[in-house]
DNA sequence: CGATGTCTTGAAGCAGTTCAACCAGGGTGG
DNA sequence: CCACCCTGGTTGAACTGCTTCAAGACATCG
Protein backbone atom coordinates (compact mmCIF):
# COMPACT_ATOMS: atom_id res chain seq x y z
CA UNK A 1 0.00 0.00 0.00
CA UNK A 2 1.63 2.97 -1.53
CA UNK A 3 1.77 6.66 0.77
CA UNK A 4 -0.96 7.99 -1.32
CA UNK A 5 -3.11 5.18 -0.35
CA UNK A 6 -2.72 5.13 3.25
CA UNK A 7 -3.57 9.04 3.10
CA UNK A 8 -6.92 8.13 1.98
CA UNK A 9 -7.66 6.68 5.90
CA UNK A 10 -5.84 9.62 7.61
CA UNK A 11 -8.47 11.05 9.78
CA UNK A 12 -7.27 14.79 8.12
CA UNK A 13 -9.65 13.40 5.19
CA UNK A 14 -12.69 15.18 4.87
CA UNK A 15 -15.61 13.45 6.03
CA UNK A 16 -17.90 13.32 2.36
CA UNK A 17 -14.80 12.34 0.81
CA UNK A 18 -13.69 9.06 2.67
CA UNK A 19 -17.19 7.29 2.46
CA UNK A 20 -16.80 8.27 -0.95
CA UNK A 21 -13.56 6.55 -1.86
CA UNK A 22 -14.57 3.97 1.00
CA UNK A 23 -16.00 2.43 -2.43
CA UNK A 24 -13.91 0.78 -5.81
CA UNK A 25 -11.56 3.58 -6.13
CA UNK A 26 -12.58 6.83 -7.65
CA UNK A 27 -10.73 9.76 -9.33
CA UNK A 28 -10.28 10.96 -6.18
CA UNK A 29 -8.22 8.19 -4.83
CA UNK A 30 -4.87 9.84 -6.26
CA UNK A 31 -4.98 12.67 -4.48
CA UNK A 32 -3.42 13.26 -1.22
CA UNK A 33 -4.41 14.81 1.96
CA UNK A 34 -3.88 17.89 1.60
CA UNK A 35 -4.85 18.29 -2.08
CA UNK A 36 -8.40 16.76 -1.18
CA UNK A 37 -8.71 19.05 1.73
CA UNK A 38 -8.21 21.95 -0.95
CA UNK A 39 -10.55 20.38 -3.25
CA UNK A 40 -13.23 19.57 -1.10
CA UNK A 41 -13.66 23.54 -0.28
CA UNK A 42 -15.28 23.69 -3.74
CA UNK A 43 -17.07 20.63 -4.15
CA UNK A 44 -20.95 20.26 -2.82
CA UNK A 45 -22.95 17.78 -2.43
CA UNK A 46 -26.29 17.22 -4.13
CA UNK A 47 -29.35 15.17 -4.74
CA UNK A 48 -31.06 14.27 -7.94
CA UNK A 49 -34.35 12.90 -8.22
CA UNK A 50 -34.84 9.92 -10.79
CA UNK A 51 -34.97 11.96 -14.25
CA UNK A 52 -33.32 15.28 -13.58
CA UNK A 53 -30.53 16.19 -15.48
CA UNK A 54 -26.96 16.75 -15.07
CA UNK A 55 -26.52 18.74 -17.99
CA UNK A 56 -28.18 18.95 -21.44
CA UNK A 57 -27.01 17.80 -25.08
CA UNK A 58 -25.04 20.71 -26.58
CA UNK A 59 -24.80 22.27 -23.05
CA UNK A 60 -21.63 23.96 -21.70
CA UNK A 61 -20.81 21.69 -18.72
CA UNK A 62 -20.13 23.93 -15.51
CA UNK A 63 -19.01 21.10 -13.28
CA UNK A 64 -17.60 17.32 -13.22
CA UNK A 65 -19.17 15.16 -10.17
CA UNK A 66 -18.49 11.81 -8.66
CA UNK A 67 -20.87 9.62 -8.20
CA UNK A 68 -22.13 8.78 -4.72
CA UNK A 69 -25.05 6.76 -5.22
CA UNK A 70 -27.66 5.72 -8.17
CA UNK A 71 -27.44 5.16 -11.73
CA UNK A 72 -26.61 8.05 -14.41
CA UNK A 73 -27.75 7.56 -17.72
CA UNK A 74 -25.51 8.94 -21.23
CA UNK A 75 -28.38 9.57 -24.06
CA UNK A 76 -28.17 10.76 -27.25
CA UNK A 77 -30.81 12.16 -29.09
CA UNK A 78 -31.88 12.49 -32.83
CA UNK A 79 -33.44 15.79 -33.96
CA UNK A 80 -36.66 13.94 -34.43
CA UNK A 81 -36.58 12.29 -31.19
CA UNK A 82 -34.84 9.12 -31.58
CA UNK A 83 -33.13 8.46 -28.39
CA UNK A 84 -30.47 6.06 -27.33
CA UNK A 85 -28.42 5.83 -24.07
CA UNK A 86 -24.88 5.56 -24.76
CA UNK A 87 -23.31 4.63 -21.76
CA UNK A 88 -24.57 4.15 -17.95
CA UNK A 89 -22.53 4.98 -14.85
CA UNK A 90 -22.34 3.64 -11.75
CA UNK A 91 -21.23 4.65 -8.23
CA UNK A 92 -18.25 5.54 -8.13
CA UNK A 93 -17.79 6.98 -11.48
CA UNK A 94 -16.74 10.20 -12.12
CA UNK A 95 -18.85 12.08 -15.18
CA UNK A 96 -17.94 14.97 -17.09
CA UNK A 97 -15.99 16.32 -19.61
CA UNK A 98 -12.25 17.54 -18.86
CA UNK A 99 -10.45 19.99 -21.52
CA UNK A 100 -13.90 20.06 -23.65
CA UNK A 101 -16.34 22.18 -22.57
CA UNK A 102 -18.85 21.39 -25.25
CA UNK A 103 -20.72 18.04 -24.66
CA UNK A 104 -22.66 16.07 -27.50
CA UNK A 105 -25.02 14.31 -24.87
CA UNK A 106 -26.72 14.61 -21.93
CA UNK A 107 -26.55 13.26 -18.59
CA UNK A 108 -29.19 12.48 -16.30
CA UNK A 109 -29.91 10.82 -13.02
CA UNK A 110 -32.07 7.21 -13.95
CA UNK A 111 -32.38 6.76 -10.38
CA UNK A 112 -32.32 9.03 -7.28
CA UNK A 113 -28.76 9.74 -7.12
CA UNK A 114 -26.08 11.84 -4.94
CA UNK A 115 -23.44 13.00 -6.41
CA UNK A 116 -20.07 15.29 -5.30
CA UNK A 117 -20.01 18.37 -7.84
CA UNK A 118 -16.93 19.55 -8.60
CA UNK A 119 -16.82 23.04 -10.40
CA UNK A 120 -14.91 22.83 -13.81
CA UNK A 121 -11.88 25.24 -12.77
CA UNK A 122 -11.22 23.67 -9.66
CA UNK A 123 -10.80 20.26 -11.27
CA UNK A 124 -9.00 21.55 -14.23
CA UNK A 125 -6.67 23.18 -12.00
CA UNK A 126 -5.88 20.25 -9.62
CA UNK A 127 -5.33 18.02 -12.65
CA UNK A 128 -2.50 20.05 -14.07
CA UNK A 129 -0.82 19.29 -10.91
CA UNK A 130 -1.92 15.75 -10.21
CA UNK A 131 -0.32 13.55 -12.84
CA UNK A 132 -1.80 10.62 -11.06
CA UNK A 133 -4.87 12.48 -11.16
CA UNK A 134 -5.09 12.83 -15.13
CA UNK A 135 -3.87 9.46 -15.43
CA UNK A 136 -6.63 7.96 -13.54
CA UNK A 137 -9.23 10.19 -15.49
CA UNK A 138 -7.17 8.62 -18.47
CA UNK A 139 -8.34 5.14 -17.42
CA UNK A 140 -11.30 5.77 -16.63
CA UNK A 141 -11.65 7.43 -20.13
CA UNK A 142 -10.55 3.64 -21.80
CA UNK A 143 -13.08 1.44 -19.49
CA UNK A 144 -15.91 3.80 -20.59
CA UNK A 145 -13.84 3.56 -23.92
CA UNK A 146 -14.07 -0.19 -24.05
CA UNK A 147 -17.84 -0.67 -22.35
CA UNK A 148 -18.52 1.32 -25.36
CA UNK A 149 -17.24 -0.80 -27.97
CA UNK A 150 -18.89 -3.81 -26.05
CA UNK A 151 -22.21 -2.56 -26.36
CA UNK A 152 -21.66 -1.99 -29.91
CA UNK A 153 -20.97 -5.50 -30.26
CA UNK A 154 -24.46 -5.66 -28.37
CA UNK A 155 -26.45 -3.23 -30.40
CA UNK A 156 -24.79 -4.11 -34.19
CA UNK A 157 -25.31 -8.01 -33.62
CA UNK A 158 -26.85 -9.73 -31.25
CA UNK A 159 -30.92 -10.90 -30.98
CA UNK A 160 -33.38 -9.15 -28.67
CA UNK A 161 -33.39 -11.74 -26.31
CA UNK A 162 -29.31 -11.34 -26.25
CA UNK A 163 -29.73 -7.73 -25.78
CA UNK A 164 -32.16 -8.16 -22.90
CA UNK A 165 -29.82 -10.58 -21.25
CA UNK A 166 -27.09 -8.63 -21.81
CA UNK A 167 -28.49 -5.90 -20.14
CA UNK A 168 -29.67 -7.70 -17.00
CA UNK A 169 -25.88 -8.54 -16.93
CA UNK A 170 -24.62 -5.46 -16.92
CA UNK A 171 -27.17 -3.95 -14.31
CA UNK A 172 -26.02 -7.36 -12.20
CA UNK A 173 -22.53 -7.09 -12.33
CA UNK A 174 -22.52 -3.76 -12.02
CA UNK A 175 -24.94 -2.81 -9.07
CA UNK A 176 -23.14 -3.86 -6.39
CA UNK A 177 -24.87 -6.44 -4.67
CA UNK A 178 -25.33 -7.86 -1.52
CA UNK A 179 -22.24 -10.71 -1.60
CA UNK A 180 -24.18 -14.21 -1.98
CA UNK A 181 -25.00 -16.60 -3.77
CA UNK A 182 -28.33 -15.33 -5.28
CA UNK A 183 -28.16 -11.95 -6.94
CA UNK A 184 -31.32 -10.09 -6.38
CA UNK A 185 -31.47 -5.54 -7.71
CA UNK A 186 -34.03 -3.24 -8.68
CA UNK A 187 -33.73 -2.22 -12.18
CA UNK A 188 -32.68 1.17 -12.16
CA UNK A 189 -34.27 1.85 -15.46
CA UNK A 190 -37.61 2.15 -16.64
CA UNK A 191 -38.69 -0.30 -19.61
CA UNK A 192 -38.72 2.77 -21.63
CA UNK A 193 -34.80 3.96 -20.58
CA UNK A 194 -34.33 -0.34 -21.61
CA UNK A 195 -35.27 0.03 -24.92
CA UNK A 196 -33.31 3.36 -25.58
CA UNK A 197 -29.95 1.29 -24.26
CA UNK A 198 -30.62 -1.76 -26.18
CA UNK A 199 -32.20 -0.02 -29.67
CA UNK A 200 -35.36 -1.64 -28.74
CA UNK A 201 -39.36 -1.14 -28.24
CA UNK A 202 -40.55 -1.32 -24.36
CA UNK A 203 -42.75 -3.84 -26.29
CA UNK A 204 -40.17 -6.33 -27.70
CA UNK A 205 -38.00 -5.61 -24.18
CA UNK A 206 -41.26 -7.11 -21.95
CA UNK A 207 -41.86 -9.77 -24.28
CA UNK A 208 -38.47 -10.87 -23.85
CA UNK A 209 -38.49 -10.77 -20.04
CA UNK A 210 -41.33 -12.31 -20.00
CA UNK A 211 -39.51 -15.25 -21.64
CA UNK A 212 -36.96 -15.41 -19.73
CA UNK A 213 -38.87 -15.58 -16.63
CA UNK A 214 -40.73 -17.99 -17.94
CA UNK A 215 -37.36 -19.88 -18.98
CA UNK A 216 -36.19 -19.41 -15.03
CA UNK A 217 -33.26 -17.52 -16.43
CA UNK A 218 -34.15 -14.92 -14.53
CA UNK A 219 -37.66 -14.01 -11.62
CA UNK A 220 -39.17 -10.85 -10.89
CA UNK A 221 -41.07 -9.44 -9.15
CA UNK A 222 -43.13 -5.57 -9.22
CA UNK A 223 -41.70 -5.53 -12.80
CA UNK A 224 -39.11 -3.89 -11.03
CA UNK A 225 -36.96 -6.11 -8.72
CA UNK A 226 -34.95 -9.18 -10.42
CA UNK A 227 -33.63 -12.05 -8.50
CA UNK A 228 -30.94 -14.40 -10.85
CA UNK A 229 -29.78 -17.90 -9.57
CA UNK A 230 -27.49 -18.48 -12.12
CA UNK A 231 -25.39 -15.65 -13.48
CA UNK A 232 -23.32 -18.44 -15.92
CA UNK A 233 -26.64 -19.17 -17.48
CA UNK A 234 -27.76 -15.50 -17.88
CA UNK A 235 -24.27 -14.81 -19.50
CA UNK A 236 -24.62 -17.76 -21.70
CA UNK A 237 -27.81 -16.64 -23.24
CA UNK A 238 -26.26 -13.20 -23.68
CA UNK A 239 -24.06 -14.36 -25.64
CA UNK A 240 -21.09 -13.84 -23.57
CA UNK A 241 -18.05 -15.87 -24.32
CA UNK A 242 -17.66 -18.63 -21.42
CA UNK B 1 3.32 28.41 -32.23
CA UNK B 2 4.71 27.90 -29.69
CA UNK B 3 7.84 25.93 -28.82
CA UNK B 4 7.26 22.12 -29.29
CA UNK B 5 5.71 22.54 -32.51
CA UNK B 6 8.65 24.71 -34.01
CA UNK B 7 11.05 21.77 -32.74
CA UNK B 8 9.05 19.69 -35.07
CA UNK B 9 9.94 21.44 -38.82
CA UNK B 10 13.41 21.62 -37.14
CA UNK B 11 16.14 19.75 -39.48
CA UNK B 12 17.09 17.64 -36.36
CA UNK B 13 13.45 15.58 -36.34
CA UNK B 14 13.88 11.94 -38.01
CA UNK B 15 12.67 11.94 -41.90
CA UNK B 16 10.00 9.82 -40.97
CA UNK B 17 8.81 11.83 -37.84
CA UNK B 18 8.47 14.73 -40.42
CA UNK B 19 6.34 13.17 -43.13
CA UNK B 20 4.19 11.93 -40.06
CA UNK B 21 4.06 14.53 -38.15
CA UNK B 22 3.32 16.78 -41.08
CA UNK B 23 -0.50 15.84 -41.80
CA UNK B 24 -3.05 17.02 -38.73
CA UNK B 25 -0.91 16.40 -35.74
CA UNK B 26 -0.12 12.68 -34.21
CA UNK B 27 0.68 11.90 -30.85
CA UNK B 28 4.33 12.22 -31.66
CA UNK B 29 3.72 16.24 -32.30
CA UNK B 30 3.84 16.21 -28.38
CA UNK B 31 7.17 15.09 -28.09
CA UNK B 32 10.63 17.44 -28.34
CA UNK B 33 13.05 17.22 -31.16
CA UNK B 34 15.65 15.19 -28.38
CA UNK B 35 12.33 12.72 -27.78
CA UNK B 36 11.63 12.21 -31.19
CA UNK B 37 15.26 11.23 -31.84
CA UNK B 38 15.18 8.38 -28.78
CA UNK B 39 11.81 7.33 -29.60
CA UNK B 40 12.72 6.95 -33.41
CA UNK B 41 15.68 4.54 -32.60
CA UNK B 42 13.23 2.11 -31.60
CA UNK B 43 10.62 2.62 -33.97
CA UNK B 44 10.52 0.73 -37.56
CA UNK B 45 8.63 1.50 -40.71
CA UNK B 46 6.04 -1.52 -41.36
CA UNK B 47 3.41 -2.30 -44.49
CA UNK B 48 0.64 -4.12 -43.89
CA UNK B 49 -1.11 -5.50 -46.69
CA UNK B 50 -5.33 -5.34 -46.92
CA UNK B 51 -6.42 -7.83 -44.10
CA UNK B 52 -3.14 -8.13 -42.04
CA UNK B 53 -3.64 -8.41 -38.73
CA UNK B 54 -1.92 -5.46 -36.28
CA UNK B 55 -3.13 -7.85 -33.54
CA UNK B 56 -5.26 -10.36 -32.83
CA UNK B 57 -8.16 -10.15 -29.93
CA UNK B 58 -7.31 -11.25 -26.84
CA UNK B 59 -3.41 -11.22 -27.74
CA UNK B 60 -0.79 -9.27 -25.50
CA UNK B 61 -0.44 -6.11 -27.70
CA UNK B 62 3.49 -6.00 -28.17
CA UNK B 63 3.43 -2.55 -29.85
CA UNK B 64 1.83 0.70 -31.01
CA UNK B 65 1.72 2.36 -33.92
CA UNK B 66 0.83 5.16 -35.63
CA UNK B 67 -0.99 4.96 -39.18
CA UNK B 68 0.53 6.84 -41.78
CA UNK B 69 -1.38 5.52 -44.53
CA UNK B 70 -4.28 3.36 -44.99
CA UNK B 71 -7.38 2.41 -42.86
CA UNK B 72 -7.08 0.09 -39.92
CA UNK B 73 -10.31 -1.74 -38.80
CA UNK B 74 -11.08 -2.62 -35.03
CA UNK B 75 -13.09 -5.64 -35.02
CA UNK B 76 -14.77 -7.93 -32.24
CA UNK B 77 -16.26 -11.40 -32.34
CA UNK B 78 -18.68 -13.63 -30.84
CA UNK B 79 -17.96 -16.83 -29.70
CA UNK B 80 -20.21 -18.19 -32.89
CA UNK B 81 -18.75 -15.93 -35.53
CA UNK B 82 -20.92 -12.70 -35.41
CA UNK B 83 -18.49 -10.20 -36.15
CA UNK B 84 -18.79 -5.99 -34.95
CA UNK B 85 -16.41 -3.27 -36.48
CA UNK B 86 -15.80 -1.03 -33.34
CA UNK B 87 -13.88 1.82 -34.63
CA UNK B 88 -12.00 2.96 -37.97
CA UNK B 89 -8.69 4.47 -37.66
CA UNK B 90 -7.76 6.47 -40.16
CA UNK B 91 -3.68 8.38 -40.63
CA UNK B 92 -2.04 10.14 -38.14
CA UNK B 93 -4.33 7.95 -35.42
CA UNK B 94 -2.62 6.09 -32.90
CA UNK B 95 -3.32 2.48 -32.45
CA UNK B 96 -2.03 0.66 -29.25
CA UNK B 97 -3.33 0.71 -26.01
CA UNK B 98 -1.37 1.83 -22.74
CA UNK B 99 -1.32 0.25 -19.66
CA UNK B 100 -3.43 -2.82 -20.15
CA UNK B 101 -1.21 -5.17 -22.49
CA UNK B 102 -4.15 -7.26 -22.98
CA UNK B 103 -6.73 -6.09 -25.71
CA UNK B 104 -10.35 -7.29 -26.04
CA UNK B 105 -10.57 -6.73 -29.80
CA UNK B 106 -8.61 -7.49 -33.00
CA UNK B 107 -7.09 -4.59 -35.09
CA UNK B 108 -6.32 -5.22 -38.82
CA UNK B 109 -5.63 -3.39 -41.66
CA UNK B 110 -8.61 -2.74 -44.12
CA UNK B 111 -6.41 -1.39 -46.91
CA UNK B 112 -3.04 -1.91 -47.68
CA UNK B 113 -1.56 0.10 -44.69
CA UNK B 114 1.90 1.70 -43.44
CA UNK B 115 2.40 2.38 -39.95
CA UNK B 116 5.07 3.25 -37.31
CA UNK B 117 5.56 0.57 -35.25
CA UNK B 118 6.49 1.82 -31.15
CA UNK B 119 7.37 -1.24 -29.23
CA UNK B 120 5.34 -0.77 -25.88
CA UNK B 121 7.94 0.18 -23.67
CA UNK B 122 9.64 2.44 -25.34
CA UNK B 123 6.57 4.52 -25.64
CA UNK B 124 5.49 3.82 -21.83
CA UNK B 125 8.81 4.83 -20.89
CA UNK B 126 8.35 8.35 -22.89
CA UNK B 127 4.59 8.90 -21.63
CA UNK B 128 6.15 8.33 -17.77
CA UNK B 129 8.33 11.20 -18.89
CA UNK B 130 6.24 13.60 -20.92
CA UNK B 131 2.59 14.69 -19.20
CA UNK B 132 1.90 16.16 -22.93
CA UNK B 133 2.12 12.79 -24.83
CA UNK B 134 0.03 11.17 -22.22
CA UNK B 135 -2.15 14.53 -22.68
CA UNK B 136 -2.65 13.90 -25.74
CA UNK B 137 -2.95 9.63 -25.79
CA UNK B 138 -5.75 11.06 -23.24
CA UNK B 139 -7.39 13.28 -25.79
CA UNK B 140 -7.32 10.90 -28.18
CA UNK B 141 -8.92 8.24 -25.86
CA UNK B 142 -11.71 10.71 -25.62
CA UNK B 143 -12.35 11.38 -29.33
CA UNK B 144 -12.42 7.75 -29.84
CA UNK B 145 -15.21 7.53 -26.72
CA UNK B 146 -17.08 10.31 -28.75
CA UNK B 147 -17.02 8.56 -31.64
CA UNK B 148 -17.84 4.88 -30.50
CA UNK B 149 -20.82 6.69 -28.62
CA UNK B 150 -22.35 8.60 -32.18
CA UNK B 151 -21.69 5.23 -33.67
CA UNK B 152 -24.29 3.91 -30.45
CA UNK B 153 -26.29 5.97 -31.74
CA UNK B 154 -26.34 4.99 -35.31
CA UNK B 155 -26.58 0.89 -34.52
CA UNK B 156 -29.49 1.36 -32.53
CA UNK B 157 -31.47 3.64 -33.77
CA UNK B 158 -31.16 4.68 -37.27
CA UNK B 159 -32.54 2.58 -40.33
CA UNK B 160 -30.44 0.54 -42.95
CA UNK B 161 -30.74 3.44 -45.31
CA UNK B 162 -29.90 6.49 -42.20
CA UNK B 163 -26.39 3.82 -41.43
CA UNK B 164 -25.33 3.07 -44.93
CA UNK B 165 -25.39 7.06 -45.36
CA UNK B 166 -23.85 7.27 -41.73
CA UNK B 167 -21.19 5.47 -43.40
CA UNK B 168 -20.45 7.03 -46.77
CA UNK B 169 -20.29 10.00 -44.63
CA UNK B 170 -17.95 9.16 -42.14
CA UNK B 171 -15.57 8.06 -44.82
CA UNK B 172 -16.07 11.07 -46.98
CA UNK B 173 -14.97 13.08 -43.79
CA UNK B 174 -11.99 11.26 -42.94
CA UNK B 175 -9.98 9.84 -45.57
CA UNK B 176 -8.33 13.01 -46.89
CA UNK B 177 -9.83 14.37 -49.90
CA UNK B 178 -8.69 16.38 -52.44
CA UNK B 179 -9.99 19.92 -51.46
CA UNK B 180 -12.68 20.53 -53.93
CA UNK B 181 -16.16 20.69 -54.07
CA UNK B 182 -16.97 17.40 -55.44
CA UNK B 183 -15.99 14.76 -53.09
CA UNK B 184 -14.41 11.60 -54.66
CA UNK B 185 -13.10 8.95 -52.87
CA UNK B 186 -11.98 5.17 -52.83
CA UNK B 187 -14.42 2.73 -50.23
CA UNK B 188 -11.56 1.33 -48.28
CA UNK B 189 -13.91 -0.98 -46.83
CA UNK B 190 -15.76 -4.40 -48.56
CA UNK B 191 -19.32 -5.05 -48.31
CA UNK B 192 -18.84 -7.38 -45.95
CA UNK B 193 -17.13 -4.94 -43.59
CA UNK B 194 -19.03 -2.63 -44.12
CA UNK B 195 -21.95 -4.67 -42.84
CA UNK B 196 -19.99 -5.63 -40.17
CA UNK B 197 -19.83 -1.91 -39.15
CA UNK B 198 -23.39 -1.06 -39.62
CA UNK B 199 -24.84 -4.34 -38.71
CA UNK B 200 -26.16 -5.11 -41.42
CA UNK B 201 -25.83 -8.05 -43.95
CA UNK B 202 -23.80 -7.48 -46.98
CA UNK B 203 -27.56 -7.66 -49.47
CA UNK B 204 -28.89 -4.81 -46.96
CA UNK B 205 -25.71 -2.54 -47.85
CA UNK B 206 -25.87 -2.92 -51.77
CA UNK B 207 -29.55 -2.63 -51.76
CA UNK B 208 -29.39 0.33 -49.88
CA UNK B 209 -26.07 1.33 -52.07
CA UNK B 210 -28.22 1.17 -54.98
CA UNK B 211 -31.03 2.94 -53.99
CA UNK B 212 -29.19 6.01 -53.45
CA UNK B 213 -27.23 5.47 -56.35
CA UNK B 214 -30.28 5.93 -58.14
CA UNK B 215 -31.87 8.94 -56.08
CA UNK B 216 -28.40 10.50 -57.21
CA UNK B 217 -27.58 11.05 -53.24
CA UNK B 218 -23.95 8.71 -54.51
CA UNK B 219 -22.44 8.43 -57.70
CA UNK B 220 -20.40 4.57 -57.98
CA UNK B 221 -18.32 3.76 -59.87
CA UNK B 222 -16.61 -0.07 -59.68
CA UNK B 223 -18.56 -0.64 -56.95
CA UNK B 224 -15.56 1.32 -54.70
CA UNK B 225 -15.34 4.43 -56.64
CA UNK B 226 -17.81 7.07 -54.69
CA UNK B 227 -18.33 10.42 -55.65
CA UNK B 228 -20.45 12.91 -53.37
CA UNK B 229 -21.82 16.16 -54.98
CA UNK B 230 -23.65 16.99 -52.34
CA UNK B 231 -22.32 16.34 -48.71
CA UNK B 232 -24.94 18.11 -46.83
CA UNK B 233 -27.57 15.85 -48.80
CA UNK B 234 -25.91 12.67 -47.67
CA UNK B 235 -25.60 13.92 -43.95
CA UNK B 236 -29.31 14.79 -44.62
CA UNK B 237 -30.13 11.14 -45.42
CA UNK B 238 -28.29 9.89 -42.81
CA UNK B 239 -29.67 11.84 -40.23
CA UNK B 240 -27.17 13.97 -38.93
CA UNK B 241 -28.18 17.40 -37.19
CA UNK B 242 -27.96 20.09 -39.39
C1' DC C 1 -62.06 4.72 -5.75
C1' DG C 2 -61.30 6.69 -10.09
C1' DA C 3 -57.14 8.44 -12.41
C1' DT C 4 -52.71 8.22 -14.24
C1' DG C 5 -48.48 6.23 -15.60
C1' DT C 6 -46.03 1.86 -16.37
C1' DC C 7 -46.03 -2.63 -18.03
C1' DT C 8 -47.93 -6.68 -20.58
C1' DT C 9 -50.21 -9.10 -24.21
C1' DG C 10 -52.17 -9.80 -28.81
C1' DA C 11 -52.57 -9.28 -33.88
C1' DA C 12 -51.04 -7.28 -38.13
C1' DG C 13 -47.42 -5.21 -40.84
C1' DC C 14 -42.92 -4.44 -42.53
C1' DA C 15 -37.81 -3.76 -42.60
C1' DG C 16 -34.15 -6.42 -42.91
C1' DT C 17 -32.52 -11.36 -43.24
C1' DT C 18 -31.96 -15.63 -45.58
C1' DC C 19 -31.39 -18.39 -49.37
C1' DA C 20 -30.32 -18.74 -54.01
C1' DA C 21 -29.24 -17.35 -58.56
C1' DC C 22 -26.68 -14.40 -61.35
C1' DC C 23 -23.05 -11.03 -62.89
C1' DA C 24 -18.43 -8.79 -63.54
C1' DG C 25 -13.61 -8.58 -63.13
C1' DG C 26 -9.13 -10.85 -62.69
C1' DG C 27 -6.04 -14.44 -62.36
C1' DT C 28 -4.40 -19.20 -63.90
C1' DG C 29 -3.45 -22.87 -66.60
C1' DG C 30 -4.22 -25.81 -70.57
C1' DC D 1 -6.17 -16.93 -76.21
C1' DC D 2 -10.01 -18.85 -74.41
C1' DA D 3 -12.08 -21.85 -70.77
C1' DC D 4 -12.09 -22.05 -66.09
C1' DC D 5 -12.74 -20.67 -61.60
C1' DC D 6 -12.77 -17.66 -57.72
C1' DT D 7 -13.86 -13.58 -55.19
C1' DG D 8 -16.79 -9.69 -54.41
C1' DG D 9 -21.00 -7.59 -55.60
C1' DT D 10 -25.95 -7.37 -57.12
C1' DT D 11 -30.67 -8.78 -57.49
C1' DG D 12 -34.91 -11.46 -56.56
C1' DA D 13 -38.30 -14.04 -53.66
C1' DA D 14 -39.68 -16.00 -49.40
C1' DC D 15 -39.36 -15.69 -44.63
C1' DT D 16 -39.04 -13.90 -39.84
C1' DG D 17 -38.00 -11.07 -35.87
C1' DC D 18 -38.97 -6.93 -34.45
C1' DT D 19 -42.12 -2.98 -34.68
C1' DT D 20 -46.54 -0.87 -34.74
C1' DC D 21 -50.95 -0.29 -33.28
C1' DA D 22 -54.38 -1.30 -30.03
C1' DA D 23 -56.32 -3.09 -25.91
C1' DG D 24 -56.07 -4.67 -21.32
C1' DA D 25 -53.72 -5.48 -16.57
C1' DC D 26 -51.42 -3.68 -12.72
C1' DA D 27 -49.69 -0.58 -9.44
C1' DT D 28 -49.45 3.86 -7.18
C1' DC D 29 -51.44 8.01 -5.62
C1' DG D 30 -54.25 11.81 -5.23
Amino acid sequence: MDAVRKDIHNSNVPQVCKSCEARHGGVCGALTTEQLVELSKYTTRKSIGAGGELHGQGEQVHAYANILKGVVKLTKMMPDGRQQIVGLQFAPDFTGRPFSSESSLSAEAATDTEVCAIPKPALDRMVNRSPDLERRLYNQALLELDQARDWMLTLGRKTAREKVASFLYLIATHIDPEKSEVLQFELPLTRQDIGDFLGLTIETVSRQMTKLRQEKVIHVENNRSVTIHDLDRLAEVAGIDG
